[in-house]
DNA sequence: GTGGGTGCTTACCCTAGGGTGAGCAAGCAC
DNA sequence: GTGCTTGCTCACCCTAGGGTAAGCACCCAC
């Protein structure tokens, strides 16, 4: 536990959670990565419809964002109507594991 | 990995991590999570300090709500001037651990 | 030619959450 | 009386991030 790092780090960033909370800090991004750890292989629609609620504008701008983070791959078929495939990169499976813990505290909690 | 509720849990939370999300989502709460786990007894004024960029306004209101999710406890002893010491629950030093997968994660990232 | 399907983008609005700065109670030191 | 301390609260502003609705490209089916 006293592996993480101390102030003064690069970029004002105090431990590993700060880069971290960034990465999944979007409203639905732990959805998505959800969804996408499930099933290995989405498109945008089944995607939009597996996460009720969430509009296409914030889908497609969470997803660019993903895949310029490194966790998402962005597929695109040529064809019509257009198909594209979303699914996790070696690191956006590493995040979902690191995920587990904290989603099994909340779910101890939600039950109590 | 199966472990997980799917959707239709109440409320809307699909799996445990919105619940933790919601814990967390304050700009600043992993922060004061990560600063009292590693001094377990802090006075508001010392956290204010450690956290360089926090507004008391934000301090403050942050470490309410941590208290109403009973992840930080509150003891306030009458003094004057006055002090105010702030330590994990129980439930907050479980988060906190749970949250630390996640900081490897980030860590990992940040280097590479 | 009208409609449907897909994966977006663009323009706009709207609110929550955070930042700014001031004030306040209450006692002590000088 | 002036100032210092602590742990806040209150009033205000301001921006990012999300929600709404529409449009667009491309081809097929009817």
């Amino acid at each position: 536990m006293a592996t993480l790092n101390r102030p003064g780090a690069p970029d004002g960033h105090v431990c590993g959670i700060d880069t971290a909370m960034e990465v999944i800090g979007g409203k639905w991004k732990v959805l998505i990565l959800w969804e996408l750890h499930e099933h290995p292989c989405r498109r945008f629609g089944e995607l939009r419809r597996l996460i009720p609620g969430i509009t296409e504008k914030v889908l497609a701008s969470h997803l660019r964002e993903m895949e310029a983070d490194g966790v998402v791959r962005r597929v695109s078929y040529d064809e019509v109507p257009p198909r594209v495939e979303y699914s996790l990169t070696e690191d956006g499976t590493r995040l979902n594991k690191a995920l587990q813990p904290l989603a099994d505290w909340g779910r101890e909690r939600s039950i109590t």
